[in-house]
DNA sequence: CTGTTAGCGCCTTCAC
DNA sequence: GTGAAGGCGCTAACAG
């Protein structure tokens, strides 16, 4: 339509080399026309490039990853690429969705919570196949990753326990096959050991980082005879503490009075007035971007060196947690201001 | 490797003919150890399919979404599809995000949300691209469509409001583009005018579905004199609801004994004890499933009739709703069960 | 049952 | 500055 050859319009379409001015409008006009869409397919084949990323989500129910699939997806798609969006949650592995991923000769892959053990980041990282971790890292792999210093996260949270004058104090984990969660209790624990206050094993429940079992755990916590009973619970994350707040408001367990809650992720709800969670905040909008980036600038170069950024964790001490009661019943005084420490 | 034709391999690959177990077996060994992954974009090239399907969200952010996503999601796995997922929150509009998604050969788009006037769904349903409207349909379009009966959903909250005795009432609604927010208002609205109760205009505000806004909106409300101060709040979303509790918190107003507020969409959260949200039930993972199930069947036969799935919708009383306050400042009985209507 | 052949729509080199 | 030709990896006919 335009009287030029097909490569003559791939040359407009893609800056692939000079053409007349005049031609070019010449086949902008026809592409205008025709309401030509170029095969991104077709194009994919010869460049090897698709433009597609794909992003593997452990369970997006949870409030934290659609933050972060956002801003990670605002980034890439100003890069010029688009998302194939896997929840892992309860359907196949690692492994399969990474071998779709593959099929569909994705760019690369964004792991949103990889586990500790995966084979199938190993493999990709050995094939020098663009990845980014995000979150949470791999044991023995060294591939570009984001996370936020979850130790330190941890420690603080100690340390604010145990000023408050807490000595029993529970954990609701995630799962070991969690970097986050381990780095967050190891930390918790020996910062908890370094003032010779022990973790009872009674006092630490598996949650799976999920609402639900965070819920029951802080039910069977608080059916403990009271000398048992934990004053204080550490959620390895926000979505877990809103089970234990929900759950004490169910057995009425006053919280912070009776019970002290802490989170971790200070996702935006946790603010709410409904919560007020005390809780360690992780630069999320910063980290989505920086894993996109990461990536992107992965995929442009495989060769460069990879790269970890650590961000800083924040504790943010808002209303959920309060001086461990002592027996008497009487009302302890109550932390108002937020503060970042 | 297994010495045999390419074609071979396709066939045994694909259950694309006979082939002699011997090999299939051979093929199948070969595959495994040269680690060969079938590139699917060659195979898009020529079957003109790639089993990628486009996902638009207009706000990952909202809960209601990220449960919408993974029934949708597991679903299209299930049936051998992978999803491009787009929030539309900041970046392009429906056309943007629509041409992108052509020029990746998309087998078919999934609007989560489309907006009423969206000229690319429009134009879409003219060239007979496969589509599903999931939640909100678009004026003058026939095309598969999933929604729940919102107009039902408004006049049942209408009309428990009007049964514990409110007059003035505010409404918090979602955007005018939306035919969600303007269904659930309408008949809202019908259903108060039957009973001679008016919306006043001073009580009506925009809250574009945004927890942000629906907070500053309620503080707002709830600043007007005594007199002209809303008994309740209805809210076209939960996650406005979300902001009104909160605003009302935040001016230590009591809820329900003040302030009623009513949500729409009884995402699992609204069942919290943390709010235990007074709502309209959606069944939010039958729509999801029914969705995508539309949009698989649309793929495989382009000319089938269009249908729209309408699913019930229910309201659900929960503690947020009480009795409208007497000017008298006498405390009034507070529903305690959860019914369904 | 299996191999051969001809594209799918595009980009890239190499002439002109 | 532009066109012609080859090929990306695969599937779909058609032979045999």
């Amino acid at each position: 339509m335009a009287g030029v050859s097909q490569a003559t319009v791939s040359r407009v379409l893609n800056d692939g080399g000079p053409v007349a001015p005049a031609t070019r409008r010449r086949v902008l006009e026809a592409v205008q026309q025709l309401g030509y869409t170029p095969n991104a397919i077709a194009r994919g084949l010869v460049t090897n490039r698709t433009q597609l990323v794909g992003v593997i989500v452990s369970d997006v129910t949870n409030p934290f990853y659609p933050e972060f699939l956002e801003a990670s997806g605002h980034l890439l798609a100003e890069r010029g690429f688009r998302m194939v969006f896997h929840n892992a949650a309860k359907h196949e592995g690692d492994d399969e969705l990474t071998r779709l991923l593959l099929e569909q000769r994705v760019d690369g892959i964004l792991f949103l919570s990889a586990e500790l053990e995966s084979a199938a980041v190993r493999r990709l990282v050995e094939r020098r196949f663009p990845i980014v971790l995000a979150n949470r890292y791999v044991d023995g792999v060294v591939c570009d990753t984001v996370v936020t210093d979850n130790r330190r996260g941890g420690s603080a949270v100690a340390r604010h326990l145990l000023e408050l004058g807490h000595k029993r104090i529970a954990v609701i984990a995630g799962h070991d096959r969690a970097s986050t969660s381990r780095d967050r209790l190891d930390a918790f624990r020996d910062e908890l050991a370094s003032a010779a206050v022990e973790l009872r094993e009674e006092l630490v429940a598996e949650g799976e980082f999920r609402y639900d079992l965070a819920y029951e755990a802080t039910r069977r916590l608080l059916t403990l005879p009271v000398g048992r009973r934990p004053t204080a619970i550490f959620c390895v994350n926000d979505l877990m503490a809103f089970g234990a707040l929900n759950a004490a408001r169910a057995t009425r367990m006053r919280v912070p009075e009776q019970l002290s809650v802490v989170g971790f992720d200070a996702v935006p709800m946790s603010g709410w007035e409904a919560f007020r969670l005390t809780t360690v905040r992780q630069p999320l909008t910063d980290m989505a971007v920086a894993a996109a980036d990461l990536l992107v600038e992965r995929i442009r170069d495989v060769r460069r060196a990879p790269r970890t950024t650590t961000f800083p964790s924040t504790l943010i001490v808002r209303e959920t947690t309060a001086p461990a009661p002592r027996r008497t019943s009487r009302r302890p005084r109550r932390a108002t201001v937020e503060t970042k420490r």
